[in-house]
DNA sequence: GTCTATACGGCGATAGAC
DNA sequence: GTCTATCGCCGTATAGAC
């Protein structure tokens, strides 16, 4: 391979980690059009040259973002379902809204429809998570998920657990929010039903950054 | 109100309209980011300063883009609602479907969470629609939709109608279809129990546009 | 390994000429 | 109704200081 002349920091830098919380910060509150090397800078209290020593171009910077906190997410979600392993239907509903609290995750999504890094980025880590989740559902109901109203395949229920959280705190993002607290209820209905435990959930709290 | 000495042109303009059109064919194909004044200009084949006479700030553009389709969009959904008033579960999936078809409502979204002006319009219209969807949805199921294995309101079955193709042509857009299949094919077994009637549904095309 | 100064072309937006 | 000139901010490549 040719020789690279251009120099990056090490990914260990303690100035590196502030810097990607900025860029988190600055995506929650402002979207991801926001982030430039001049706002990383400024949030950081850097030069806009130093930022640019760390993620060379507008790409690295996101890819960097997404991978602390896709690592974050995984850790966490592995620990919940080790912690509860009779109780996977109640642990990824929780980990879903949690997972997508705010708008961060709604800006990553963003970016992945015309971003190519951040596209395969994001569609290698979540066929990860779905691959654990799948497991921890089919290890628990092996045979199918039986709710007292019917049958649905562990795939199924699994994407309608982690998608519907993302499809309502996208909805909110924007503002609507009718009806949303009927499928909330109509779910955690179904949830009882096919997994009679006590309640290990914990609700995301319901405010949003200010946008510009 | 003050004077506004800016000027704009006609909203009836052919050129106007044309531009929307390469506007549509951008978002599609590279995102709202490459939605640009050179950009629209050079794939409508006039001048940027002519498109800015017409959309005086991006704001603008993206507005009136959004608006023409959801003009489309209501009387496609009204029309639609009024050939088949016995059949609402099958007119909004089919139609929401469609409309969720290719990444340009996915580019609105992400554009509504960082554009005031867009998030206002998109909610308002979310808004609007859904109100049309769920007396649709209520004259024909007055007391709840009774499903064979359960009971849901009609707002919670609404919002998992619409949402649903919604969010998987969003995961499609970033290349995740895992359990997709799955899930498609259980909701229209509920609909098929819940709205027993002939097939009236014309499934989306499988291809998007090609990513920069 | 860490950090900075500078320069280039492209961008949205405005004011105003034709 | 159409088009130009100009301004300030952007990503980012480069060259080099500590």
């Amino acid at each position: 391979m040719a020789a690279s002349p251009r120099r990056v920091g090490a990914e260990t830098s303690k100035t590196r980690d502030v810097l990607i919380d900025s860029v988190e910060r600055l995506m929650s509150e402002e979207g991801y059009a926001s982030v430039t090397y001049r706002a990383v800078a400024a949030k950081a209290g850097v030069t806009p040259s130093l930022v640019q020593y760390y993620f060379p171009t507008l790409d690295d910077i996101f890819l960097a973002t997404i991978r602390r906190r896709t690592d974050r997410n995984v850790t966490r979600l592995t620990e919940a379902l080790e912690e509860h392993p009779d109780d996977p239907l109640r642990v990824l509903w929780q980990y879903s809204w949690a997972e997508a609290t705010g708008a961060l995750i709604t800006e990553f999504m963003a970016l992945g429809n015309h971003r190519k890094s951040i596209r395969a980025e994001i569609a290698e880590v979540t066929e990860k998570v779905r691959r654990v989740q799948l497991d921890a559902l089919e290890r628990r109901f092996a045979k199918g998920v039986h709710l007292p109203e019917g049958e649905l395949s562990p795939g199924a229920l699994l994407l309608l657990i982690t998608g519907i959280p993302k499809f309502l705190n996208l909805e909110e993002g924007i503002g609507v929010k009718t009806a949303h607290g009927e499928v909330v209820e109509a779910f955690e209905r179904y949830l009882g039903a096919a997994e009679p435990r006590r309640n290990i959930r914990k609700r995301k709290p319901p405010s949003r950054s200010p946008r510009r």
